[in-house]
DNA sequence: GCTCAGGCTCTTTTT
DNA sequence: GAGCCTGAGC
């Protein structure tokens, strides 16, 4: 697009747009410029809110603006929504700068997304030549777990007796040992020490695991990752597509794996061309083999070291707020030591707020959230942060309760429910007839099939010509009918005979009548194939609509489908997680107890206290004038199964000890006293004032 | 070979 | 409260 224009159209008025920049960035962004090259390796390290986005974009649009081939930029970004927005700026630059007129199109950057996303493109464009087949299909976390839970019991160790670890742990010890390239014995010595007696059943386990994938032509999250290092490591294959590439750039880089650092080392291993933009004070994706070391180490990893910029200026938050969340990482035990102030207007200081219990929290943050919002800032500038997706529930009973509107981002994804994945399987058989963990599923929904006819119905699939095949298997007579409607569909399905988006509809007319039959809830889950149809709408092809659901899944409740809502103003609620890398006039963070953050589940080593301590650190540094932390004082547990419900006494997380405290504005809250113990009258009662009454029915409360 | 009931375990964060 | 495994009954 635009890149051939701005070959050669360099100019001299465009030197002024960086003025912009403080002395940091400017620094960061002209690195290396007077080398066609872009230069030796870079290492940004930017504090939270210290202007990251702005200054990466800044570099590319400077990189773009004096000759750079847009096409032969890669950057990899943690989420999609993140690679958007980089595009979105950086041709925003490049537009003012050349003095382009909003006609020109809008200029994009062909190799810009996540390292899955890039990984999944290259592996289709490369696959005859490294031996897969172009149409492999990506399978999402839960389908990995089911087909390691399907290859576990095939290798007979579903046998309670000998207490196996469970198909979701196998999971994750397979998918750690993946992406931190470590040897499964130190990997399980080192965090799982209760499966260390596994080794060698695992290592068998994973063998027939990946035996499986390669059989059923499909890929899993990490395997885009691992075939695409393995290109790497070819000396004439790697090379080739590293020369494809000019300028490499990665987002985020503390939360990268080993196996995302060895290819961005493999990509460009002079360095030349690399920078790498992170901060280590907020890696918080160890649980997925993020290691920060990846950014401790970087500069070191070259010869001579790369260099080195630190920006330090927060832009995001108040005074007041900033020297809370220093406070809060002052206290961790690594790191590069840094400060970042801000100049922005005072504001009161952070807040500490006890609660008597969660249902007085969910009570008091509406109430306060409704407050701002009289005071005139929209629900939309808020946010509510927590460290589990489930901590929100009570919260979100009380906002319905009263009529605010939020979107819900984390946790449970529309794409898990059960019937999502019923009509997602029956497009990914007939896209991939090797697919037998879609056919199984499918095969399963009729009335009568269950593992054993599911199992050769999926075995006959994958031999040849499916049709064919299908039509020569033998089923029994009382399946007739469901049988045919089956092989109906999947001819109308068949590669070749189904138009797009149209076939979606077929698959899901298919699927109705056992919808139905299934769930008692049928009503309700319509509603979600209707917002699966639209959005399938949106791709052009079944295959990009298949992948880019499962790269790029939609990531809010109520995202993506409902476009009327997209004006509305609406709260954020949040997991810390997926709140990184953004801000809000108020944030406020529930639970900031011990066994919340740090999460419970957590606490077993330095390593992992250390994170859970980020995790508040990313979360209170995602405010930009308010900020509170709510503490209630009992808890109730459910699901203890021995006892039933009880409740407990928290303490305020170990991250805010006392001697933080004169950073914070302290306060209590207690819900307003309900109506039936003020029911005895006491002396000296104001009369009942009505003329009050009617007013106040018409505010919002 | 399919389905359903009953007893057991485990419970986070996500591309 | 859900998911997993087993075993009884059809």
């Amino acid at each position: 697009m635009a890149s051939n224009e701005l070959g050669g159209t360099q100019t001299q008025a465009s030197r002024d747009y960086l003025d912009e920049l403080n002395p940091e960035q400017r620094c960061a962004v002209e690195f290396g410029m007077e080398d066609a090259t872009g230069g030796g390796p870079l290492l940004i390290i930017a504090g939270a809110g210290t202007g990251k986005t702005q200054t990466l974009a800044y570099r590319l649009a400077h990189l773009l603006v004096r000759g750079a081939d847009a096409r032969r930029v890669l950057l990899m970004t943690f989420s999609r929504r993140a690679a958007r927005e980089l595009e979105h700026r950086v041709g925003k630059i490049v537009q003012q700068v050349l003095n382009l007129d909003a006609g020109t199109g809008h200029l994009t950057l062909p190799w810009c997304g996540t390292f899955h996303g890039i990984g999944a493109r290259l592996l289709r464009e490369y696959a005859t030549r490294v031996g897969l087949d172009a149409s492999f299909t990506i399978l999402d976390r839960a389908d990995s777990v089911d087909l390691m839970g399907i290859v576990r019991y095939q290798q007979g160790y579903s046998e309670t007796e000998r207490r196996f670890p469970s198909k979701a742990s196998c999971l994750s010890i397979y998918s750690r040992a993946v992406n931190s390239r470590e040897p499964l014995q130190v990997l399980l010595d080192g965090a799982y020490p209760w499966c260390s007696t596994w080794k060698s059943a695992l290592d068998e386990l994973f063998a027939a695991y990946v035996a499986q994938k390669q059989a059923q032509h499909i890929l899993d999250y990490d395997d885009l990752l691992l075939y695409w290092a393995h290109m790497m490591e070819d000396p004439e294959l790697g090379g080739e597509i590293g020369a494809r590439f000019d300028h490499v750039l990665v987002d985020e880089y503390q939360d990268t794996n080993a196996l995302q650092s060895d290819i961005v080392h493999a990509l460009r291993p002079s360095g030349h061309g690399v920078t790498v933009v992170g901060d280590d004070a907020q890696s918080i994706y160890s649980f997925r083999s993020a290691t920060v070391r990846n950014i401790l180490d970087f500069a070191q990893h070259y010869q001579p070291a790369a260099a080195r910029v630190s920006l330090a200026r927060n832009y995001r938050s108040s005074p007041q707020i900033l020297s809370a969340c220093n406070a809060v990482i002052g206290l961790a035990k690594e790191g590069f030591e840094k400060r970042l102030w801000s100049d922005r207007a005072a504001t009161p200081p952070a807040e500490i707020v006890e609660v008597g219990d969660e249902t007085d929290q969910a009570q008091y943050v509406a109430r306060s959230i409704l407050e701002r919002r009289e005071t005139g800032m929209a629900l939309r500038n808020q946010a509510v942060l927590f460290r589990t997706s489930s901590h929100s529930a009570l919260l979100e009973i009380e906002l319905a309760r009263r009529d605010i509107p939020f979107v819900k981002y984390g946790g449970l994804r529309f794409l898990e429910a059960a019937h999502i994945k019923d009509v997602l399987s029956l497009l990914r058989w007939a896209d991939n007839p090797h697919h037998g963990l879609a056919a199984t599923r499918v095969a399963q929904l009729l009335p009568g099939v269950g593992p054993a006819t599911a199992s050769r119905i999926a075995g006959a699939a994958a031999s040849g010509d499916m049709l064919a095949a299908l039509d020569r298997l033998e089923i029994a007579e009382s399946l007739r009918a469901p049988w045919d409607e089956l092989r109906r569909v999947l001819r109308r399905l068949s590669k070749g005979a189904a138009r797009w988006p149209l076939a979606i509809g077929e698959a899901i007319e298919w699927y109705l009548p056992h919808l139905e039959r299934i769930y008692d809830d049928a009503r309700v889950r319509r509603i979600d194939l209707e917002d699966l149809a639209r959005m399938a709408a949106l791709h052009g092809t079944r295959e990009r609509f298949l992948t880019e659901m499962t790269l790029d899944p939609p990531e809010a409740v109520g995202d993506e489908a409902g476009a009327p809502y997209k004006d509305d103003d609406f709260l954020v609620l949040s997991t810390i997680h997926s709140a990184k890398g953004r801000e809000w006039r108020a944030v406020s963070v529930l639970n900031v107890v011990d066994g919340c953050i740090p999460s419970d589940m957590a606490t077993g080593t330095i390593a992992e206290i250390e994170e859970e301590r980020r995790l508040l650190y990313v979360a209170m540094t995602r405010a930009r004038d308010h900020l509170s932390l709510v503490v209630p004082r009992r808890f109730y547990i459910h699901q203890q199964s021995d006892k039933g419900d009880r409740h407990v006494y928290a303490q305020r997380s170990r991250f805010v000890p006392d001697a933080l405290l004169p950073h914070f504005a302290l306060s209590a809250w207690l819900p307003t006293v309900p109506l039936a113990s003020s029911s005895v009258p006491k002396p000296n009662v104001a009369p009942i004032d009505l003329a009050e009454k009617v007013r106040r029915s018409w505010e919002r409360n």
